[in-house]
DNA sequence: TGCGATTTGTTGCATATGCGACACATGGTG
DNA sequence: CACCATGTGTCGCATATGCAACAAATCGCA
């Protein structure tokens, strides 16, 4: 038990990195052909060349996979980045974080169109909506409320952040129609209005 | 020593066919991307997430890795196949022994291409060759000599053999201009009249 | 020429993984 | 209902692999 959580170990056996690399990858695949639901644990071993028993060796089961997988993804966030993306908001550059965030997402768009959708995986979904909800909360924190509209900070946080899933959805089912910096600028300006950012507006606001 | 050479393993260690397999497929992807000469142990080593030592336990060096590589790829043909072989080149049928290696070398186009031109290995093609030029014996032997103008049998035998490097490269170079199939019909005629197989000629000689 | 840097093989010990077996749950079929 | 097939977790032991260190060879460079 324990599988390691919460230290990351910097230098893990090259073995452990391997294993888990390849059962995440079979994951993957395995998801975007049958949906989540239909993927078994011996499907994900097969796939990766990897024993059943050692899959439990590192996951308690396919939802622990993706949570640890989930949080290796959105690992570090709090911590200087954030000035960097208020700066971005501010100047309508690409804020750095939201960027890499959608970089990784572009290295699985079928994954992340199948999870995200219909096929997916509600706790997956949650996560991912909670984990944006997250970051912006700390945004906030960091920038100040602009307050918009009086409403409540947690409801504005939940509506941004769902907001998030479905701007990423249109853009993985719509063949990525944009780059991911255009995405980045066009969703970090939407949630900003939302949630109330308290940034000054700049006199560019065209499309 | 001896790297299990000769007997086939019918179920080797699921851990013993990972590795061997992630070895070859990085050796491939490297050997595209440098070419033969350039590529180290160490190279293939980090590519497959493999440890250097472990490359010894399987491999002399690089080049006994190609070698068991072709063994494996070019491993039975000595058997009632040549029937097969034989009906085929008679009916125009796409011979199925040329037809599953050309299927075969259409997995790994770029590495062939590379393999069997300027920046391969000499070792590599003559083993292609000679492995082609048994076949064709074999083959002989099994349906007779039609013997086109008295040159001798082992001159024919180089001849057709080198000239289907010749119509593989051609294949590969020009991005596979047509199937494989066509492809088997179109190498089995040439290599038939050339080396004096003794089949009745059919009334289908067109394109 | 000589001198670092890199690659190559090799070895002994530590360990992650494979294997087979087991009990249990689930689900379809007679 | 019984029955079989399949998936899930778990375990003890065997083994392939990782790791670190080493000497030797090779290569580029001053």
């Amino acid at each position: 038990m324990m599988q390691n959580s919460g230290v990351v170990e910097v230098h893990e056996d090259l073995r452990v990195r391997r294993t888990r690399k390849m059962l995440v990858a079979a994951f993957m695949e395995l998801t975007v052909e049958k949906g989540f639901a239909a993927v078994t644990v011996r499907d994900i071993t097969d796939r990766a060349m990897v024993n059943r028993s050692t899959f439990y060796r590192h996951f308690l089961d396919k939802y622990d996979l993706l949570d640890q997988y989930m949080t290796d993804v959105y690992g570090s966030a709090s911590d200087e980045k954030l000035a960097e993306e208020k700066v971005a908001r501010k100047k309508d550059f690409a804020p750095p974080g939201l960027t890499s965030l959608l970089k990784h997402i572009q290295e699985f768009p079928d994954f992340y169109r199948v999870m995200l959708g219909a096929q997916g995986d509600p706790k997956f979904i949650d996560r991912f909506r909670k984990n944006s909800e997250r970051r912006l909360r700390a945004l906030l924190e960091y920038v100040g409320d602009g307050d918009p509209n009086g409403s409540p900070i947690e409801l504005r946080l939940s509506y941004a952040s769902c907001a998030g899933i479905g701007v990423i959805l249109w853009w993985l089912e719509n063949n990525q129609p944009c780059t991911v910096e255009q995405l980045a600028v066009w969703l970090s300006q939407l949630t900003g209005t939302s949630v109330g950012l308290a940034i000054k507006p700049t006199q560019s606001a065209q499309s």
